[in-house]
RNA sequence: GGAGUGGUAGUUCAGUUGGUUAGAAUACCUGCCUGUCACGCAGGGGGUCGCGGGUUCGAGUCCCGUCCACUCCGCCA
């Protein structure tokens, strides 16, 4: 006899013998009759043990919640009265015949039914979790996307080639995770923070379609969106430039999202340079659900009499914003002061702000006494002249009851503090609108200044093409040369990134070069490529995206970890494992690995 | 490295101004109940109040340190 999914009977399989397995879901007596929901990934189904079968019944009268039974019985109709529309089990149910104990349980150490359970329990019995109705779903719904990927590339020519995760460091990027090797004392391999140069490489043996859904590792401080290890999608392909690779993810992504939500993304997603982004989000990845848009006062404010807008307005690296929160009159002062300790961690030092009451026909005119403004209400009026705010409202299309936020100083600090201060009050006043908004992000610029180093530092990576009316740039202008680099921003969330690579050695040398890699470096770190490129690399470029992430939005998951099976904590801590531990002294012997003696346990 | 929030029964939480024997719900155990499904009823067991130190006649509560979890900043080419 077939093994039916529990979930799966219904009405159609009446009078029919059916075998099921399963876990219980719960038990319960009730004057001699006992009462099973066996759960399995389909769904529940009531099984009734009646007293008449004997030696089923005593089996029965024994079984725990998340017992694993094998059972079989005939699927019957529930008796005239007891179904109603609240029952959690259908309106058949099994009249078991036999029941067969493939395994007992524990009490289990959490309620599977209470979706509040602290992380750190789900965690520790992660195989529990997984067992939940959600968390299957989202496992299920993350194979489907995978899966779906996978068809599409190999439809198009595409081939999955492995790439070593034994690796070498990189200079540059994230931390690696190291891997000591015992054959090569003092020496060690990285795991791979990306297959980068191995996806170019192939690009260079001829495989000019290359994908992989590739676990990638990264070294660094953890976030609700961040593992250490992670998930990609990484793709490459040679004789293709970034217009049509683009359009070729984008499609990719559309179907994608047909195929596993039945979503129609827009057609053709998009596109919105860098400095747009920045100028009208500040955000390289800006959440386009989100109506709210800054507006740039800095010509303005270059000559009102308050040195906390006048000075970056002067500055070239200040910038000097205004932002219009539609009926924001209401907001409290408290509430107000408390999006001014939020951009604070941003390092904004404060938050001026006008509140519109009542917007005069004719203009602010100033009282009398040339102090007060009818209809506004802020704490800065007074340091700004009548034409100055009358310009000020008309920019950002003042209305009555709206506030209006003011972000000044260095163009870093206003970009990260105004950017981060409008998605919160996007989602504070629920202006969030519903759907999926994509976006490419392109022409990001090559580099950026590090303060702390120094010294340019690539954005996207070093191996990422400048653009090609942008190569004098390249030495006489760093910071104003842009890259052939895109992102996939999906409602404010980089899901995927990357470039036309450089396939010039020449080119290749200058931008290393210009990050501060000397000759001597490029060779010991980067040799191996720099020789590729010399035997014929054609022109390539790729993009990877984030698994993980996508998978997160896709479910409306509110982290990363909801949608990996064994994810880690804050600290990189795997509460199932325990990973990391101390290993025993001989292992580390063997590796020439000593751990100082301060940090032993 | 920094900021914030939290840590009390298996689980989810309450615990006032420092004051008797630390509570609730749920789960678990026992008994009752002839169709239950958040069943019901009666009874029972269950606590290193994260850990260490301090203040105090007295600390779950106040102070200091520390660990863990989460969110964020830095970091993530």
């Amino acid at each position: 006899m077939r093994t039916h999914y529990c979930g799966q009977l219904n009405e159609t399989h009446l009078d029919h013998d059916v075998s099921l397995c399963g876990w219980v879901h719960r038990r319960r007596d009730h004057g001699g009759v006992i009462f099973i929901d066996l759960r399995d990934r389909e769904g529940l189904v009531q099984l009734v043990i009646a007293p008449e079968s004997r030696e089923t019944f005593v089996i029965a009268e024994t079984i725990r919640r998340e017992y694993v039974l094998h059972v079989t019985g005939k699927v019957r109709h529930r008796p005239e009265g007891t179904v109603n529309p609240d029952m959690q089990t259908g309106r058949i149910e099994i009249d078991i015949k036999r029941i067969e104990i493939l395994n007992a349980a524990e009490t289990p150490p959490f309620d599977m039914g209470d979706e509040h359970t602290a992380e750190e329990t789900r965690l520790r019995y992660r195989y529990i979790d997984l067992r939940r109705p959600e968390m299957q779903q989202k496992l299920r719904l993350r194979h489907h996307v995978t899966r779906t990927l996978r068809n599409y590339l190999d439809s198009r020519d595409f081939i999955d080639i492995e790439t070593p995760m034994l690796t070498k460091a990189t200079p540059e990027g994230a931390r690696d995770y190291l891997v000591p090797s015992r054959t090569h004392p003092g020496s060690f391999f990285a795991l791979p923070q990306s297959p980068q140069l191995f996806k170019q490489l192939l690009m260079m043996s001829g495989f000019d379609r290359y994908y992989q859904i590739v676990r990638c590792f990264r070294d660094e401080d953890l976030r609700a969106d961040r593992q250490p290890e992670f998930t990609q999608l990484d793709i490459e392909t040679s004789f293709i430039d970034e217009i049509d690779i683009t359009l070729m993810m984008e499609d990719m992504v559309r179907h994608l999202f047909v195929e596993v939500l039945q979503v129609a993304l827009p057609n053709p997603i998009p596109r919105m340079t860098y400095a747009e982004a920045m100028r009208r989000f500040a955000s390289d990845k800006p959440d386009l659900r989100i109506a709210l848009e800054l507006v740039d006062v800095a010509d303005v404010m270059k000559s009102v009499d308050f040195k906390v807008f006048a000075e970056p307005a002067k500055d070239p690296k200040g910038r000097v914003v205004a932002l219009r929160l539609p009926n924001g009159y209401d907001l409290s002062r408290k509430e107000i002061d408390d999006y001014t300790a939020y951009i604070a961690q941003f390092g904004a030092k404060g938050l001026a702000y006008i509140k519109v009451q009542e917007r005069n026909k004719d203009g602010f005119s100033v009282q009398a006494d040339g102090t007060s403004y009818p209809g506004l209400q802020s704490p800065i009026l007074k340091f700004l002249s009548v034409p100055v705010v009358n310009t000020i409202l008309e920019r950002v299309g003042a209305q009555d009851n709206d506030l209006i936020f003011f972000g000044a100083g260095s163009a870093k600090i206003v970009n990260d503090s105004m950017g981060a201060l409008r998605v919160k009050l996007g989602h504070d006043r629920g202006m969030v609108q519903h759907g999926w908004r994509p976006l490419w992000v392109i022409e990001f610029p090559m580099f950026e200044w590090d303060e702390d180093g120094k010294r340019w530092a690539a954005l996207h990576h070093p191996f990422t093409a400048p653009l090609v009316e942008d190569l004098a740039l390249l030495a006489s202008n760093p910071g104003a040369c842009r890259s052939r680099a895109y992102d996939l921003v999906l409602n404010g969330s980089e899901v995927g990134g990357g470039s036309i690579r450089i396939h010039r050695q020449e080119v290749q040398q200058n931008v290393f070069t210009l990050l501060g890699i000397d000759a001597q470096q490029q060779q010991e770190k980067f040799g191996f490529l720099l020789d590729a490129l010399k035997y014929g690399a054609p022109p390539h470029g790729g993009i990877a995206f984030g698994l993980d992430r996508l998978v997160m939005l896709m479910t409306g998951s509110a982290s990363i970890r909801e949608v990996i099976a064994f994810p880690k904590t804050q600290t990189a801590h795997c509460p199932l494992t325990n990973a990391p531990t101390p290993v025993a002294e001989k292992q580390l012997r063997e590796l020439h690995v000593r751990v100082r003696e301060e940090k032993k346990v």
